[in-house]
DNA sequence: ATGACCGCTGGAAGCGGA
């Protein structure tokens, strides 16, 4: 079961690029972040027709997430962040699919640093530790997948101190995300691929590209259960390559057939424990 | 590095992104 979190940076302008990424790649399941289209401008239709089915929450012009499933409707379980009830920016869509609880987060930039931005950053992040730690207590399969907007470590991006000052890099941004891994989450890319560079973003500006530098700033967090199923992880930087790409470039992990199709039994049994999803699968089945 | 990008809104420049 291969999974993938990808930052298309406007879907409806992206649309031939993923789709032609899905086509080659084939991931079962897929998060997109920075949709950029309301809620009815989603081309589900388009997607239909190259096999996925999808969950999104849209925003004008900003933000939006989705979670598509090659031929499996994603059982949305939330479409929102719990936590702050006048937080309307589509950031986090959370859906299972086949045995699996997909999260899909995209967390705020933060920049300037230090100003209110960096102050909505750094909440979001606590609502999302709090809310993590909800499904790490439910102990149920689940891969929290996203643009984190965290450089986790040093060695997560290319060498440079003009970056000082930014977000991305600032101690409290890459503390929050340790504390996050410290509930027992695994970083399934840097389990792959311990050291050296991982990018899965080049800026736009300065010809990042064309000399490689970059920065990791799109992860996969796996839940215990998952762990010992992963067996691959990598970044498709093809599709940072191609004519009107995103300046993120696709993350992915397989997980071992043990949460293939052929034995998704085995995964759902692991959820049967869970009474918000047996209550959602029920009512997905009527 | 006071940076040369890209897309959105609105219909010009300014904002957001990272």
């Amino acid at each position: 079961m291969k999974i993938a979190t990808f930052n298309i940076n406007n879907i409806n302008k992206r649309l031939r690029n993923l789709l032609h990424w899905l086509e080659r790649e084939k991931p079962d399941v897929v998060c997109l972040q920075e949709l950029k289209t309301e809620q009815h401008g989603f081309p589900a239709d388009s997607l239909r027709s190259a096999g996925y089915e999808a969950v999104w929450v849209g925003e004008r012009s900003w933000n939006g997430v989705a979670i598509l499933a090659h031929e499996q409707l994603p059982i949305l379980t939330r479409s929102g962040l719990p936590g702050d009830d006048h937080d309307h920016q589509a950031r986090y869509v959370e859906a299972a699919v086949r045995g699996v609880l997909i999260a899909c987060v995209y967390l705020p930039n933060g920049n300037p640093q230090p100003g209110p931005k960096f102050t909505y950053k750094l909440g979001w992040f606590e609502r999302l530790i709090v809310h993590a730690n909800g499904l790490m207590t439910a102990g149920v399969p689940v891969v929290l997948a996203g643009d984190y907007n965290v450089v986790p470590t040093p060695q997560d991006i290319y060498p440079t101190r003009s970056l000082d000052k930014n977000a991305l890099v600032q101690p409290a941004s890459r503390e929050a995300f340790q504390r996050l891994l410290n509930q027992g989450w695994t970083d399934a890319l840097r389990r792959m691929h311990p050291s050296g560079p991982l990018w899965t973003f080049w800026d736009y500006k300065f010809d990042r590209w064309q000399a490689n530098k970059g920065m990791r700033l799109d992860h996969l967090l796996l839940s215990p259960q998952l762990t010992d199923l992963l067996i691959d992880a990598d970044v498709d930087r093809w599709v940072r390559g191609e004519d009107n790409a995103s300046d993120h470039a696709p993350a992915w992990i397989e997980l071992d057939s043990q949460c293939s199709p052929e034995n998704a039994g085995n995964a759902r049994a692991a959820l049967g424990d869970f009474p918000s999803l047996r209550s959602k699968r029920r009512l997905a089945a009527r």
